[in-house]
DNA sequence: TTTTATCCGTACCATATGGTACGCCTCTCC
DNA sequence: GGAGAGGCGTACCATATGGTACGGATAAAA
């Protein structure tokens, strides 16, 4: 089986790799069977139709990236180190070719099922993970009071400001050199702490 | 003249509303031809080809929005309510119907032309003028030292945090209502305030 | 009234694309 | 070794779309 799931992920790194050099419109059956070196009806075989490919790369890429934030997430014992590598990892996520690829064309389907897809893939599942661990931040003194999601959006914000959008633009200027993503990162959560200061009564 | 840049105003709010409804795919020569009553031959007479209707969408659109911002900074004395009024604009614009489905349009465009053309138009005027008051504003007292980019980028984030790419992504859920933008930008103001804060002797 | 330019409606064309069918090859399983 | 299944390459089809051409209506200019 596991020979038909590598070719699978040959494929869908295929359609990743056309979508980044051209957008949506230059993702075609017979582009991706080309390169591939597959044939089209394989390709309806096993995606059922072209919005099929698109659903299986939202989902494979999402997993991919949520496993990475995961591991990014359980690695570090000091929860603000933690924090401003997951800030780090994220960033540096959001703003790659990989992901404003897939982003693009999620916006660009008229259904909106690749959005949803993509929010409930992706956000879904990442974000819940920073929130507990803002949870743990405030038990260990680290961030004071404030509801788990409005502080999520605000280190969010903070994190990423105009960047993403301008990513998707196009706007290749901006986009923050290999390392400087951790300093970012370490300022974002500078500031939040800042914005959600602990009170000096909890910190008994 | 002005007869002919009424219909002019008349197609293009046809394609807007088309790509409202459909995407970018749904947006075809023949429908806009249709809809807006008008032949395909003068759609290619005034407008060149198919790229062309979508620049000329993004210009029209980008200049009518520059021109809501620019009413709305200009319009208050007192600075900090310019600010948390101009935001809350920017907050209702950047999240509304219209604003969305040209960026999604933009950044579905291969070429990356009109994204270039949206940043130009859109943020390259706007982004200015916040600057320039972010420089009265400290002038005033009101924010501390830091360079006007970089506190105009926070400010964004503030404001916006995830809800522009939640948004785009067709997650209508945490739309902010009508009312509620003037609050929201007031606290990202404030936040503001907390992460640039004017120095005590400044303020002599 | 005649002329001229503009624009609508429609028909038309070439092309590209999603999707299907078929012949042949290879590889596995009996 | 034979048989069957899965997959490659190619050809094929229907359709939709960008773009062009043309006749006729309308309205302004002469």
């Amino acid at each position: 089986m596991t020979i038909r799931d590598e070719r699978r992920r040959q494929i869908l790194a295929v359609v990743l790799d056309l979508l980044r050099e051209g957008g949506t419109a230059s993702v075609t059956t017979a582009r991706i069977a080309a390169r591939a070196r597959c044939s089209k009806e394989t390709l309806y075989s096993w995606f059922g139709d072209r919005d099929g490919i698109f659903r299986a790369l939202v989902e494979a890429q999402s997993a991919q990236l949520n496993a990475m934030m995961t591991r990014e997430l359980a690695a570090h014992a000091d929860c603000t180190t933690t924090m401003v590598r997951a800030g780090a990892a994220l960033l540096d996520l959001l703003t790659g070719e990989a992901s404003l690829a897939i982003n693009r064309s999620a916006m660009a389907d008229g259904s909106g099922e690749l959005g949803a897809l993509l929010l409930q893939h992706g956000r879904g599942r990442t974000a819940p993970q920073i929130k507990a661990l803002i949870g743990t931040l405030q038990e260990e003194g680290r961030i004071g009071e404030g509801e788990a999601t409005e502080i999520f959006q605000t280190f969010y914000g903070l994190l990423v400001g105009d960047r993403q959008i301008r990513a998707l633009l196009g706007d290749k200027s901006g986009r923050p050199r290999p390392g400087e993503f951790e300093e970012l990162s370490r300022k974002a959560f500078e500031r939040l702490q800042k914005i959600f200061p602990v009170k000096v009564n909890e910190m008994a």
